[in-house]
DNA sequence: CCATTTTTATTGACTGATCAGTCAATCAAT
DNA sequence: ATTGATTGACTGATCAGTCAATAAAAATGG
């Protein structure tokens, strides 16, 4: 059998699998070789390279917010002002690959990982916190700070219903209709606050 | 050892059981064993009882939603106005059994198995669908037809993104916070809408 | 009100399948 | 020759599900 691989390249071969996988069966009941046969090796080269199951998975959850957090990033940077900083940050949480079913599954079963496990638990505060931080960082601009944080409490809540939702249901929203749906929450939040 | 139970009331400790331990265990991952023992029996009489594993998650999912629907119901029934009826759904979303860590977990279980097998995605839909259609007819007596349908779309995932941040994170929205922060969703949504 | 049959409750002991993880042995590159 | 890539074949554990056997309750008949 041919040499096809160098180790980062199977790395990430095995992150991808993992995903499709976890996608495809909706669970984390996959079997590390089932993930392995999907990324073109046998069981015991995943083995080889990740240590464990437990590790892949966690592995491929990291991999999972470092794309979350590149794509935020990307889109920060073009924005100029507070307002258009928010819809950065809502845009990137419903775009192309974040949005699709199995990207999706993959983070419901990071949600489901957090609640046993502690270091997948970390990993899950550190989102929360960055998007927590990237939202209210604008919204000070726009209100006062009291009124910054429970409006960030809805907003954060509301892209991850949207974003579960569109997961679970195919008739649920899509991606245009969740962003129009944050947006039109914000506006109305802060158009009822400066008439306060 | 003594005969200590009859049908229906085993069945029910085993759903309790499966809940516990599913909330404690924070995953599918439990064995029948585990619950069985955890429900003071032995795996045999679970088998017994419900034929198999996915039998016992099914039915613990269906409890599940019985008991939010007959609480949604309760409330409802007290409910006089619209927006009164409108409490009534986000409240009992928020109240003492459905908003605990083993019963959220429980939750997100089910929401992984609606990717997997049908009859959870069916149940998921029965879910959804009532509690779509009891805000959106509170809803229609509040505003025109067009907006109460973005309003529901945005209260029905705030809802949901608020009870699971809730279960994730100790420090996330307590039940308190989780109400206000819809009851002020809905409450700028509408003002704003008599304003245009 | 007893004796019996039938039904229901209950389990320990078993099985077959599955799966995470190991390892010694190849094969290819450097 | 050394190092890294790669696998098939194996192992030990775990687990869903079965089954035959027991015991208690309920029903039946006298």
């Amino acid at each position: 059998m041919p040499r096809t691989g160098t180790e980062p390249a199977r790395r990430q071969a095995l992150i991808n699998a993992a995903i499709d996988m976890i996608g495809e069966n909706g669970s984390t009941e996959v079997t590390v070789k089932e993930i392995a046969t999907r990324a073109g090796m046998s069981s015991a080269l995943a083995f080889h390279y990740f240590g464990g199951k437990d590790e892949i998975i966690f592995e491929t959850m990291r991999h999972l917010m470092r794309e979350l957090g590149k794509s935020t990033i990307a889109r920060l940077q073009k924005a100029e002002t507070p307002l258009a900083r928010l819809d950065a940050v809502i845009a990137s949480s419903f775009e192309g690959d974040q949005f699709s079913r199995t990207t999706i599954a993959a983070w419901l079963v990071f949600y489901m990982r957090a609640l046993s496990s502690d270091a997948s638990a970390r990993l899950l505060t550190i989102y929360t916190r960055r998007l927590r931080s990237n939202i209210l960082h604008a919204l000070r601009q726009l209100c006062v700070s009291r009124e910054a944080e429970n409006i960030e409490q809805g907003l954060s809540a509301m892209i991850d219903g949207l974003y579960i939702r569109h997961g679970l249901r195919p008739q649920g929203p899509n991606a245009d209709e969740a962003i129009h749906t944050c947006r039109d929450f914000l506006d109305r939040q802060l158009a009822s606050e400066r008439i306060e």
